[in-house]
RNA sequence: GGCCGAGUGGCGAAACAGGCAGACGCACGGGACUUAAAAUCCCGGGGAGAGUCAUCUCCGUGCGGGUUCGAUUCCCGCCUCGGCCA
């Protein structure tokens, strides 16, 4: 604990011990408090020194109230001074303390041993002081001050055993801030109504997860920014929707089971019990009646109940809509197929469809992760290795909705660079789908010919056929620099263009491919691999063959998983062609005046060597060629996406189970029917597992699960569960709906209350979920709107992202092997980095330095939050010391919200001290009790007083719906400021400003507004009207320039017109004598703003 | 490598439809109160220089240019740091 921090909480410190009990008023301290006043001070300053009495708890020494009774007013005690002396020994000789023991009163906890490092004792009227954390000066020990039978006053207040329940004039957040927590509880202050009045807001924080950790301070920055907001839209009579739940699924509390062999069940209540009573100290006006978890089985009924919808909705590309799968097409000849035929055609159209496709298993974890939880061939939690192996996974179709989500974000009030992430993340491009026909040894001259004609007749078909190598390019201009066409190690007719020769090392290549991720294969290849198949395609203008080739920087899921290659016009490919001496040929040029032709000529130009297109500049080129290949029916334009389909299975044990079952036949092996669980029968719970650990195969351990919850039988035909379990994002992404009427048995919202409540107004939450979950719940949210269960398109209007919270500014300075300092910009890998106080380095101009040795150099810079740093601040901590209304609002105050800030506990203590200051604006903290201020009077505010109010209710008014809480913090300062010296404060004044404090600070407004003689709660109060003739001035103090350098400063009415401010300026005597001799050019005057004289 | 964001006192920051740079707070220094300490209240403060000391001048918002009567703010080119993506 740092020496600066409050005395309040310095002394809570020690009595959390339970040994030393501390009280602002010992007992009979009306009497002790009348000793002070006549024996040692006899002034009105008496109360600036509160007490506090020492004692055993469990040893009273006898006598000692009764004397105190006894007493005769105005009486020194010197005799109790002779109890002390006699007991301790201590004011002759007192303890020494170590100095790493420094900090302030760390007393209680470890029982006797340590030492207090402040206090005072008392003998007669000469008292030996001590003062918190300064070494040299004399400290007791704990034992002495608790074997004391004085008072002693430990940094300015008494240690005694008087019951902590009587009242205290001081700011106690740990006494009000439970208080009206409880009170708001019991009066159930914020809950909302099922439908909004008039006017409503819906205000969401992105559910944590709750880890076992606990609440990280991260965590209450948006929570606080989202609960002033609401608190303010509540004053002002709008509906408010703030719910607050927990995304409780998820592998830490899977891990943390399998470690510890406890049910994931029930770590995850714990930590939930945990979090929730974390936000609850805070004060947050959460409707907690609306509190769920994604594990809740009958939150999960619903998430599965979503499920079904999604795996019962097919896409209309013509519609570009989901509709009811029973609304689906059947082409005739699948309909000729018989019913088992048309139902695997359902499947394969489905929004939720199950796929064989490479995936990323991890070992380690026992599962499959999606592309975006694998970084660099290792999965994001944990960093082990991953394989790619094929697998029947469950997929979601979300890039049948790319488009629109590309282009629905566009209107959403968010921002840009979120936008831009998303948008990259689907990255869309445009280009042409084009058909190469494969030479076979079969072929006579005529086949090509004969295939162009066909195609010319029955246009580009849907499918390509199987002597067709199908490619997707994004520059169909450059068609004729194609000299070779690549396909990818995974794409299905590798095996077909194989020939005998080349079959062995194509099969070599494969298997190594397999072993890669896609970013090896892609972006971290250094040399580009690839084995030539022995086959070639005919190029479709020019008649030529180009070899194909099977290489990895080829992915089977992007486009169609085969390019033609233009090694003149794109790197990859030019590398590749360098690398195995290929064909390169230059189709377009730089547009005159644009220079010289790179190797690689990747931008735009004008078309050479191409036939009837030379000439062409690129954007008209690529429309031209792609118009030509759909009329000759060898291509078409095309759309592609970046964005890959959802893989939404993972081998876990705790995540939701898939509303699915599979057919079985017979033989007890599955048929590949599948049908849906009846929405009646949700949800599906988690078996009973006494072993939930993933297995070594992708085997899921559902799987395990015994017969009585794997099989199931229905209409006379057995079914096996799906063992697969949802992944984490399932749960978020529709959690915001369920808020609104989450007890709903007959429905997983009520249409009713959707309509009324929807969308979000604001979502606050860390840009860590730029895109995953915000594009997922999107998707969702989509689908449930195109299958009319929500109204709305989308369901976040307004997001913001708050920034993140760093560890304390550190300095680091480095030794070298030899103990020495180097300097930070010499030092070598060699050397060790150590932490250097700061109060040891001083600023040399851009740097910091060692104070000691200036040459030498150290970093500074604020580090992110890490258990392994050790710079972890808890929440817990931080409301014991200053309070919930100082956390709270020194996470507000450190900067703007959606900013990158260091954490400061000194910056603690200074909002601190300003609530003290609000406390003692209203509070009369020399009275016994509280009670409000005698300088708190019924009088008329002067205009001035007026002035100040309304200048800080106005901007407060602005600042909170703008979320920049700082500077709505710095204005209530000022105007605390402003009212703290004034004798005679105005209740007029008093009482609008506890209003505007109170989403800020709600407890001590709480408190305060009693004090006020207000009923509660200020939570609920109106908002106070800002007067606008307040804000205008009658004159203005504008600055007078000449040639643009301040001068001086005039005072002009308000309103006064540009000659009159040009009078009032050059009629200054600074300026007319600077102005003297000088030839004015020009005057420039901005009415309100400034004059300005330019002059030669 | 790409994209996004940010560089302002010892520190967190404020002010940007271009118009008094540094509000507010921390830390620091001084004062009042006190026998004293703590607490509280008040005052001070970017740097350099001059001074008739109740004042003035110059420099100053990462660096270099530009536009402008005037640039922390707009434009061009850099540097550094951070975040995200690859």
């Amino acid at each position: 604990m740092p020496q600066s921090s409050p005395r309040d909480a310095q002394i809570e410190d020690c009595l959390t011990g339970g040994v030393v009990e501390i009280h602002r008023h010992p007992p009979h301290h009306r009497q002790r408090r009348v000793d002070h006043r006549r024996g040692c001070r006899g002034g009105k300053h008496h109360s600036d020194h509160p007490l506090i009495g020492v004692q055993h708890p469990l040893q009273d020494p006898p006598g000692t109230e009764g004397a105190d009774e006894k007493l005769p007013p105005g009486e020194p005690r010197p005799q109790r001074v002779g109890h002390l002396e006699a007991a301790s020994g201590q004011p002759t000789g007192p303890h020494q303390c170590p100095r790493e023991g420094g900090a302030g009163l760390r007393s209680g906890r470890g029982g006797g041993g340590k030492r207090l490092h402040a206090g005072i004792f008392r003998k007669g009227r000469q008292r030996t002081i001590l003062r918190a954390g300064v070494p040299r000066r004399r400290r007791f020990s704990r034992d002495t001050l608790v074997a004391a039978r004085q008072p002693i006053r430990i940094c300015g207040v008494f240690v005694g055993k008087t019951p902590p329940e009587s009242t205290m004039p001081r700011y106690q957040p740990a006494r009000i801030e439970p208080k009206w927590q409880a009170w708001w509880e019991t009066h159930g202050t914020f809950a909302t109504p099922r439908l909004p009045g008039l006017r409503k807001t819906y205000v969401l924080d992105m559910f944590p997860y709750p880890s076992g950790d606990g609440l990280h301070v991260g965590h209450p920055e948006g929570y606080t920014a989202t609960d002033i907001v609401t608190r303010f839209e509540r004053m002002r009579g709008t509906s408010v929707m703030h719910p607050m739940g927990f995304d409780a699924f998820g592998l830490p509390a899977e891990e943390h089971a399998i470690r510890t062999g406890t049910p994931p069940r029930e770590s995850t209540q714990r930590n939930i019990d945990t979090f929730r009573r974390q936000l609850k100290m805070l004060g947050f006006s959460y409707d907690w009646n609306r509190e769920l978890a994604t594990t809740d089985p009958e939150y999960v009924r619903w998430t599965q109940w979503i499920f079904l919808q999604l795996f019962d909705t097919w896409f209309d590309p013509a519609m570009q809509k989901g509709r009811p799968i029973a609304e689906l097409p059947i082409p005739a000849e699948v309909l000729a197929g018989g019913e088992a035929t048309v139902a695997k055609y359902r499947d394969s159209q489905r929004l939720a469809f199950q796929s064989e496709a490479p995936v990323n298993w991890c070992p380690a974890l026992g599962t499959v992760l999606a592309n975006e939880e694998v970084i660099g061939g290792l999965s994001e939690r944990g960093s082990h290795p991953v394989v790619r192996i094929p697998l029947r996974q469950w997929m979601l179709r979300i890039t049948a909705y790319a488009d629109r989500l590309e282009k629905e974000l566009e209107p959403l009030d968010w921002p840009a660079s979120i936008k831009k992430l998303q948008s990259d993340w689907i990255g869309r491009s445009t280009g042409a789908e084009v058909d190469f026909h494969i030479v076979r040894p079969s072929d006579s001259g005529a086949t090509f010919a004969a295939w162009q004609t066909a195609r010319k007749q029955s246009g580009y078909p849907q499918q390509a056929e199987s002597d067709v190598l199908r490619v997707y390019t994004t520059r169909p201009d450059t068609l004729y620099g194609a000299t070779y066409l690549v396909v990818s190690p995974e794409h299905p007719l590798v095996d077909g263009l194989t020939t005998p020769g080349q079959r062995a090392a194509i099969l070599a290549y494969r298997e190594a491919a397999s072993r890669k991720s896609d970013l090896d294969r892609t972006d971290l290849a250094t040399e580009k691999t690839g084995v030539f198949t022995g086959s070639y395609c005919i190029h479709p203008l020019h008649g030529k063959q180009l070899p194909v080739w099977v290489a990895d920087y080829v992915l089977a899921t992007y486009g169609t998983g085969a390019i033609m290659a233009v090694p003149a016009h794109d790197q990859r490919d030019w590398d590749f062609a360098q690398a195995f001496a290929l064909e390169i040929v230059a189709v377009v040029e730089p547009l005159l005046g644009a220079g010289p032709r790179d190797a690689v000529m990747a931008g735009d130009g004008r078309a050479i060597a191409s036939g009837p297109y030379t000439g062409l500049e690129t954007r008209a080129c690529i429309a031209k060629v792609a118009a030509d290949l759909e009329a000759a029916g060898l291509g078409r334009p095309a759309v592609n996406y970046k964005l890959r389909d959802w893989l939404f299975s993972r081998q876990r044990f705790w995540g939701e189970p898939f509303p699915i079952l599979h057919e079985l036949g017979p033989d007890g092996k599955p048929t590949g029917a599948i049908r849906a669980v009846d929405a009646a029968e949700l949800p599906v719970r988690l078996p009973e597992l006494s072993d939930f650990r993933p297995g070594d195969t992708p085997d899921p351990p559902l799987s395990r699960a015994g017969d009585g919850w794997l099989v199931v039988e229905k209409d006379g035909k057995r079914y096996r569960r799906e063992t697969n379990t949802m992944p984490q994002w399932a749960g978020s992404c529709w959690y915001y709906l369920r808020f609104l009427d989450p007890t709903n048995q007959e429905c997983f919202i009520d249409p009713e209350i959707e309509r009324a409540w929807m969308p979000v107004d604001l979502y606050v939450g860390g840009a860590e979920h730029a895109v995953l979950h915000l594009l997922y719940s999107r998707f969702w949210h989509k689908v449930l709107f195109d299958r009319g269960h929500v109204s709305q398109p989308e369901p976040f209007g307004r997001l913001v992202n708050q920034g993140m919270i760093l560890g304390e500014m550190e300095f680091t300075g480095y030794r070298s092997a030899k103990g020495g300092w180097v300097t930070a910009q010499d030092r070598t890998a060699d050397d060790t980095a150590a932490k250097v106080p700061a109060d040891q380095v001083e600023k040399q101009g851009e740097h910091f330095v060692l104070r000691d040795w200036p040459k030498i150099r150290v970093d500074s810079r604020a580090y992110k939050m890490s258990k392994s740093r050790g710079n972890v601040v808890n929440p817990d901590t931080v409301v014991k010391e200053f309070g919930a209304d100082s956390l709270r609002l020194y996470e507000m105050f450190m900067g703007p919200l959606e900013a990158t800030k260091p954490w400061s506990t000194a910056g603690v203590g200074g909002v601190r001290g300003f609530l003290d200051r609000c406390w003692r604006l209203v509070v009369d903290d020399k009275a016994d009790e509280v009670k409000l201020s005698q300088q708190v009077v019924d009088v008329p505010p002067t205009d001035e007083q007026y002035r100040e109010l309304h200048r800080m209710l106005d901007k407060v008014t602005k600042d909170i719906p703008a979320l920049s809480f700082n500077t709505a913090i710095a204005r209530m300062m000022e105007f605390v400021n402003v009212f703290t010296p004034l004798e005679r404060k105005p209740r007029a004044v008093l009482e609008p400003f506890v209003v505007a404090l109170a989403p800020f600070a709600p407890h001590l407004a709480e408190e305060l507004w009693e004090v006020l003689g207000k009923p509660a709660p200020v939570s609920l109060a109106v908002w106070p009207e800002v007067e606008e003739r307040w804000l205008k001035d009658d004159t203005v103090e504008i600055p007078v320039q000449i040639g643009g350098k301040l001068r001086a400063r005039v005072t002009v009415p308000a309103d006064a017109d540009i000659p009159t401010m040009e009078a009032a300026a050059a009629a200054d005597p600074r300026i007319a004598e600077l102005l003297a001799g000088k030839q004015i050019l020009k005057v420039i005057a901005v009415p309100g703003r400034m004059v300005n004289f330019v002059v030669r």
